[in-house]
DNA sequence: TTGACACATCAATATAAGTTGATATGTTAG
DNA sequence: CTAACATATCAACTTATATTGATGTGTCAA
C-alpha cells in the first residue's frame, strides 16, 4: 500500500466507519484479548442484544472481524490484516513520506 | 498508549469518524504530499467551496488538520501527532499484543 | 474606499446511521 | 418433539451527517 497509489479508498473509508463509533472501539477493545462469542460482549458492554448484533455487523461488513459458529455459540475475532490496513494507511499517508518527491503533485 | 488503558475512546471515535468519509480521504491524499491551501484542493477535487470547507473543518475538529492563514489564503497540513495515534490504536489492538496475559479478562 | 477574491458560516434539505422492541432462525437439552 | 437459549433480522423511529445555495468576514489591489 503506497500513498500515491492508495488502493480503494472506498474500502478505507468503510473500515475508518466501522472504527467511528465508541460502541464498536469498546468491542474491538474486548476482542483484542481474544475472540469473544455475543453473549459474553453483551455482558461486557450491557448492551442491548439486536444492538450488539447490528455493531458486529457492521464491524464484519468492513473486514475489521470474522465470525465463528460453535455450537449455539458464535464468536468473533478481529481480523489482523484489516487492522494493519488500517494502521498503513495512517503511517503511508504521513508528511514526510514523500521526501519533496511531488512538491506541487495533484494540485493542477 | 496501551491497549489495555486506551485512552479517551470517544476521542478516537472521533479521529476515525474524520477518516470515515471518501471526500476527506481524497483531501488527506492530497495534503499527504504538503500543505495547501483551499482553492488548490478545490480545484483538484472539484468540490463546491462550502463543502470543502465542511469537511476541512471536519479534520480540524478531530485534530488531524492544522491551518494557518498566510494573506488571503488559509494552508490546511496534516496533523502527523494524530495520524501517529491512528496507527498506534490500529497496532495496538491487534490480537497477539496480549500475549494471553488476561485469557477472560474484561469479560465477567 | 471600493471591488474582487479566499474562505467560513448558516439555513434548509436530503440521506445515512444508531436504537429499540418484536419476531425469526438455528441449536441443543430434556 | 418441545422448550429454552444464542443470535440475527426487521420495521419504526430518532438522531447525526452531508450537500447546496446564500450570506458574512477578512484581505488585498487599484
Amino acid at each position: 500500500m503506497s500513498a500515491t497509489t492508495l488502493p480503494d479508498i472506498g474500502r478505507a473509508a468503510q473500515r475508518f466507519h466501522a472504527l467511528s463509533d465508541e460502541t464498536r472501539l469498546e468491542i474491538v477493545r474486548l476482542l483484542s484479548h481474544g475472540e469473544r462469542c455475543v453473549c459474553e460482549l453483551q455482558g461486557a458492554l450491557d448492551a442491548a442484544q439486536s444492538r450488539l448484533s447490528f455493531h458486529l455487523k457492521t464491524l464484519k461488513d468492513a473486514g475489521l472481524v470474522s465470525d465463528r459458529r460453535e455450537g449455539r455459540w458464535v464468536y468473533y475475532a478481529l481480523n489482523r490484516a484489516a487492522l494493519d490496513e488500517v494502521a498503513e494507511f495512517a503511517s503511508d499517508v504521513k508528511p514526510g513520506r514523500h521526501a519533496g518527491s511531488c512538491a506541487r503533485a495533484c494540485c493542477g
